[in-house]
DNA sequence: ATTATTTTTGACCGATTGGTAAAGATTACA
DNA sequence: TGTAATCTTTACCAATCGGTCAAAAATAAT
């Protein structure tokens, strides 16, 4: 059996070493073209490395695409997962819209890469989506209805709300060559992200509606 | 010179008929695979068509996928086009947003092929965004901005406003295979758009704060 | 120092890629 | 109907694709 594909045995310092680098060069090369866009050359090239000696760590492409998807799923929901139902309602949305946001930031290619595979019909994912990640977004789903039911939040769909908390965030990462086209090359800079951290944290808490027209009853 | 050279001449009937055969079969290859992942064969499958004489009408790949582009980047900007300075503010962004939440509905193709483009670092459109798009965002983020000064909108930056009205409407077609994941099989009908846009109104319009906590305050 | 193992390489494979050449089929028009 | 222009197809090309193989090189174990 080679070493590739000894999953029990422990691995030699090369080999640790090698599969990171490919993966970072994957990740790369997988989050900016997908994956039928990208080839095992440029990922070779991209780790520095011939494409036989990748193909010595990770037998096929899909493998390598595979594994990043993988721990990728892993990291991505941890958000979410922190999201505490003992928690204060506000302050808990707060900090998972944060947390997302920061992770646009932070992990831009990891955004990129679930974005790809999401615009191409999700085929590597699609059981992950419809099982654990359906199960994790109803749970949460849950508590902020009854957060809501409890009168700590305004009333709405909270599926939905999900969902345009993972939009609003993961557009800074996503479609981050259009952000920084249309805010111009002086509003570009690392701050873009602590703008949308303000207008976030306003759009969601308090809305465009102006005072004085509020469409909210006042308690009776 | 060939007829598909010939910008000048009228096209023949079978010219227009074909042309647009291979657009629609390309906008279903490109806004599924994005430009590298997908083949001229794929395309040309997909139009009922040999691949030489695909390449009778355009010349490249490239070629077509440049006038998908070209044909979308007019399309798509419309409905931010038609905000009316003259009209009422909340009723014109309003509108705004069912108009974009509309197209991801009925153009999700335009949507997906859009959305490769960007996540793949926009080389074909940069200099759109750079020069028209973000001339016209600029324009409107400053009736926007005079419609706050105004006190008819809450303050807030009217740049991050205008993505966070991208990102959540074409999430719902970018990313459809994952909202329909995780609604489930019985809300994932058509009807989940009119969700998405009551949900919208309720986010840009109230926010999430309950009432009686309100961030804002009164007017004096 | 020798052996066993792991790592790397160059040469190569069949399939697919974007695209071409040229001849044949069809159409429009006189 | 004749004919010129348009349209379509078959056969093909060089380049690149994902992946294999055997052998060399480097490393680890004895």
């Amino acid at each position: 059996m080679t070493a590739r594909a000894s999953r029990t045995q422990r691995r030699t310092r090369i080999q640790l070493e090698n599969e990171q680098r490919i993966l970072d060069a994957a990740l790369d090369v997988f989050s900016l073209h997908g994956f039928r866009g990208s080839t095992i050359d440029q990922i070779a090239e991209s780790a520095g490395m011939s494409k036989p000696n990748l193909l010595y760590y990770f037998r096929t492409k899909e493998a390598i695409h595979g594994e990043l998807i993988d721990r990728l799923m892993e990291k991505w929901l941890d958000p979410l997962r922190e999201m505490d139902q003992a928690g204060d309602p506000v302050q808990e949305i707060r900090r998972y819209i944060l947390r997302k946001l920061e992770m646009a930031r932070d992990y831009p290619r990891e955004s990129r890469l679930f974005a790809n595979e999401i615009l191409q019909g999700a085929p590597r994912i699609e059981s992950v989506l419809k099982g654990p990640l359906k199960r994790l977004v109803d749970e949460k789903a849950e508590i902020i209805k009854r957060w809501m039911a409890d009168g700590k939040l305004a009333k709405c769909d909270p599926h939905h709300l999900i969902f345009s908390i993972w939009a609003t965030t993961q557009h800074y990462a996503d479609f981050d060559v259009q952000v920084r086209a249309v805010l111009g090359p002086h509003k570009s800079g690392p701050g873009r992200f602590d703008d949308a951290a303000r207008f976030l944290d306003f759009l969601f808490f308090d809305g465009l509606r102006p005072v004085g027209q509020s469409g909210k009853k006042t308690p009776s």
